[in-house]
DNA sequence: GAGTGGTCTAGACCACAAC
DNA sequence: TTGTGGTCTAGACCACTCC
């Protein structure tokens, strides 16, 4: 054993291959026992190595298929100009993208934990709205949120209900808007993380793709929407254009 | 073996002290040989169920010490208002943050790559300034970029060389307007990724942590400045807060 | 020196996919 | 049936940390 490890080595010869292209995505990676011959070692270490490689995403395995130099599709999703109203949330950039969304939500009333209720400033037991949406883009879940909202602003509303599994609901201002509530301000913090294997198993996300987590909240002074937005992190691209306001003149 | 691995088992066992807190951020899990004799297992086996731990970002292990549950520290990064004339970029977030940012930096002249030529919309060989930073957050490098800017723009200007390792440095937009140049816009695209081996390597990032990447481009009607922007995933937090344009009257 | 994680061997057998 | 990845055993030895 030297300074580098065998599996590093043999992983370092793999990932070559598929950074220089002569492994183009979608491709077989050798398997584990035409790797035990050709360098000569145990079982365990042919493992390590496309773990290893796997790890870093390049590559994926399927049972008694192989593994395979992984694929990214890249979906865009607007961060500055999201929040206007009159916006249909992925219907717009669905449109340009010339990709394929569609929805499906589970909507209850719930009693706030102490999570929700610090998101919302309400006090943990007072009841809100949950609704959890999933989105699927070309045939594939690659989005789940979780959307709360404080019952008492919307009890008796036509909002009350979401829309279930429309793609053309309208965005959370106009519906706010309907019932006179205006909202003046959105924060959003935005992390990466590794998938829960409950996440990795719902969206079919493989070993070595992060993920997106966004925590927005919608306020009119108070917060009036909450939500928990997960987006896997080899479909989807955030994208920030801003226009410079000018200083004195020309540009 | 049954429908769930062994070292799945063993793995929820340990994921389940995390998340309920009997093991928080810094304690020890127990070590390899402990799990072998609690389980009665392999050392293989109680190896794989930590690496499942680990590679959920739960955990991390230092060679002879043992293995500890991880520790997030966040710091905050403004997305929306992060462009203006007079931001420094990283030190007004650190002094609303409390924590202390130092910047080594690199200046050379290249000739454009296919890439950047592309960025910049230049022709590939054309000569470009490189600057590489490196950001250290509390005394680890937390953040590392690339800039690039057309040296045809800047040659013989006072901004030909930055003012290399200047937390004080003044932004992208101030830059220009020095040499009469007006940036108009600041387009960015926001992905996530695993580091590759070299990035684990030059951040100490540990196994199972991701990394925000930015691609960012200022333009003055042509692209004048682009970069490529590697944040440690779980050290930072991309916040976007927005201000929402009223429609009619009051809200 | 004792205890920790890291690497490696040489097997065995299981689960799944393709032919 | 053959080939694929996935799980597991029972060892051995190395590299590092701490006392």
């Amino acid at each position: 054993m030297s300074v580098t490890p065998l599996y590093g080595k043999i992983a370092d010869d793999l990932r070559q291959m598929i950074i220089s292209g002569d492994l183009a995505p979608g491709d077989r990676l050798p398997s584990e026992r035409e790797i035990c011959e050709r360098y000569g070692v145990s079982h365990a270490v042919a493992r390590q190595a496309i773990a290893y490689i796997r790890q870093q995403g390049l590559a994926v395995s399927h049972q008694g298929k192989g593994s395979f130099v992984s694929e990214r599709r890249e979906y865009f999703r607007n961060i500055g100009s999201r929040y206007g109203r009159g916006f249909k949330p992925n219907l717009r950039e669905s449109e340009e993208g010339g990709w394929t969304t569609h929805v499906t939500s589970e909507f209850s009333q719930i009693q706030a934990t102490d999570y929700i209720a610090s998101r919302l400033d309400l006090s943990p037991g007072e009841m809100v709205t949950q609704v959890i949406y999933r989105w699927l883009t070309d045939g594939e879940v690659t989005e789940k949120s979780i959307q709360w909202e404080p019952l008492n602003l919307i009890k008796g509303t036509p909002i009350e209900t979401p829309s279930s599994g429309d793609i053309n609901q309208p965005d959370v201002l106009t519906r706010f808007d309907s019932i006179g509530i205006h909202v003046d301000e959105v924060k959003e913090e935005i992390r990466t993380r590794m998938p829960t294997p409950e996440e990795m198993q719902e969206m079919r996300i493989p070993v070595g793709v992060p993920v997106f987590e966004i925590q927005r909240t919608h306020l009119s002074f108070v917060p009036v929407e909450t939500a928990i937005i997960v987006l896997r992190g080899d479909k989807w691209v955030l994208r920030n254009n801003q226009v410079v306001p000018v200083e004195n003149e020309s540009a």
